[in-house]
RNA sequence: GGCGCUAUGGUGCAGCGGUUAGCACGCGGCCCUUUCAAGGCUGAAACAUGGGUUCAAUUCCCAUUAGCGCUACCA
């Protein structure tokens, strides 16, 4: 509760070399949940350091992963490749302090050494040959060799740090390798870029993945050498696939905008991600049980540090599913109508019907909807005239012609009829059967089939009023005519 | 291999020395019912193992095991 009056500064700083994956994009969910809860500030960083591999549609696709979360920044991006001055005076800094030192060993020579200390079951770390380099030799061979630059890691003792979800970490100094902090293409490293953002940025938390927890030694004792204060760090566990490995493209859907393309509602895929790894604690509901669907306000208002869990977690298909229907029926229409037009506009169907009919039949359809993509798909035959019949649905309700030729009789008797309500198409179904010495059951399950071309739908006659009458005849009309297409395909199951 | 982190049902979490170990998703059953969801009721399902500490360990400590991470002039 503390929190609340202190003023943070926290950075989401993805790497350009993908899309924003589902872990950069809890990171990225935690930062700003802390940032918001605290009425701090969030700093998006890109870093892209590594020329190689970053690039700037890497960096719009990260943009557009967190808008479509709804995830804003306050301040930036600011890019690392533009900050390399920066990194420049920090390293200079450090090699005039005797924090670091220039090492002229080349790549090849490193490579060899460390197969060679493989091979003999040592430690791969670098030897630290060039730290014994007299300062005066270094200078004069710097006019003319290349050289990277390397930080002179403490000989002894250990650096130990306070990670507000994993409690004291420390790290031998011995374990510790002398890292480069300048490439020799005078390229600034990783390491060296982070500690000189933070400090240039004046971050007071680091919230990154747990990945990150090796690396920090090396960072804090950067800050050390630098005289710098120490931020609060904070290492969430990482997002493993079903088999327990780390979330990966063989898992399937990784980027946060693929699942955008499966129909997850923003909401529900932020409300999943943030119990990822974290919860606000028991919270129970007037039933005793715990809930689990926050909007973006509760989310921000219980969201603390303390709540983010030590172990790794998995992703569970199921549970965003889940979350994805509860959210897409608590929707108003309105707001699902623009999300549900650009699911049209990916198969080019336009609506001609105007708003408040399509607004109705969302309100009809939205409790048995699993992802905006259904409305795209089985809901067609609410929307539009050309709709594909479910093989599947019609094997099981209209195999029969004899069915199907009551239905066509049926149709009249609906075009006869004066009103056209629920109670009044249901009674003249009712009839109908009774008069035939049938069960109504066989009628309706036909009729829903001939009308909407499924075998799940809402109640019949609400799906009868909602067509209204003269589709209604028209489709019952047509019931002898019904084909399923060897081509046609059951909607895919998502 | 070395170093680090972690360890409650299948999954996500709750628990913070004494509980019939709770909730959610998923799974099974029943009810409701024109289909399918939803909803109501209900069932199966867990404290990794071994040592300590303690009157008492799921909870604290150690070890083992397992998983994950790092081990680059990637980030």
């Amino acid at each position: 509760m503390s929190e609340f009056s202190q003023k943070s500064r926290v950075r989401f700083a993805p790497s350009p070399t993908g899309y924003l994956h589902v872990g950069g994009a809890r990171t990225a969910l935690f930062n700003w949940l802390f940032a918001r809860h605290t009425g701090g500030t969030l700093i998006l960083r890109i870093e892209d350091t590594d020329f190689e591999r970053s690039s700037e549609s890497m960096v719009e696709g990260i943009l557009e992963g967190m808008t479509w979360l709804g995830l804003d920044w306050d301040e930036g991006p600011f890019y690392q490749s533009k900050r390399l001055d920066h990194y420049t005076a920090t390293a200079a800094k450090l090699l005039a302090s005797g924090h670091a030192y220039r090492c002229f060993c080349t790549k090849e020579e490193l490579e060899s050494r460390r197969a060679a200390a493989t091979a003999a079951g040592r430690p791969p770390m670098y030897d630290q040959r060039c730290r014994r380099i007299p300062s005066a030799e270094s200078e004069s061979r710097a006019a003319a060799e290349t050289f990277a630059l390397r930080f002179a890691v403490p000989g002894g003792g250990a650096t130990t740090f306070e990670d507000a979800v994993l409690g004291t970490v420390s790290f031998a100094n011995s374990d510790l390798e002398d890292f480069v902090l300048v490439r020799s293409d005078g390229i600034p490293t990783y390491h060296l870029s982070v500690v000189t953002d933070d400090i240039d940025m004046r971050l007071t938390h680091i919230i990154r993945g747990a990945d990150h927890i090796s690396n920090t030694p090396k960072q804090v004792l950067q800050y050390n050498a630098l005289g710098a204060k120490l931020p609060v760090f904070a290492h969430v566990p990482l997002i493993l696939g079903p088999d327990k490995t780390r979330l990966s493209k063989r898992h399937g859907a990784t980027s946060v905008i693929s699942y955008k393309d499966l129909g997850i509602v923003p909401e529900a895929f932020r409300n999943f991600l943030a119990l990822l790894g974290w919860t606000p604690g028991p919270l129970k509901d007037a039933d005793g049980k715990d809930r689990e669907i926050f909007d973006s306000a509760e989310l921000i208002r219980l969201f603390s540090l303390e709540g983010i869990s030590k172990s790794n977690a998995v992703f569970n298909n199921d549970k965003l599913a889940w979350f994805n229907t509860e959210y897409i029926r608590a929707y108003p229409s309105d707001k699902l109508l623009p999300l549900i037009e650009e699911e049209w506009a990916k198969i080019g169907f336009t609506p001609t019907a105007p708003d408040t009919e399509l607004l109705s039949l969302i309100d009809l359809l939205k409790p048995r909807a699993r992802n905006l993509r259904d409305f795209a798909t089985a809901f067609l035959a609410y929307f539009r005239e050309d709709f594909e019949f479910d093989p599947a649905a019609v094997a099981k309700y209209l195999k029969d012609d004899p069915v199907r030729i009551l239905l066509v009789e049926l149709a009249s008797h609906y075009e006869a009829a004066t009103e056209f309500t629920e109670a009044s198409t249901e009674q003249i179904l009712r009839n109908f059967a009774e008069a035939h010495q049938i069960k109504a059951g066989i009628l309706i399950n036909g009729s829903r089939v001939a009308l909407t071309g499924q075998g799940v739908a809402p109640s019949l006659f609400a799906v009868m009023v909602a067509l209204g009458k003269e589709r209604v005849v028209r489709r019952l009309k047509a019931a002898t005519e019904i084909v399923v297409l060897a081509t046609s395909v059951a909607p895919v199951a998502q």
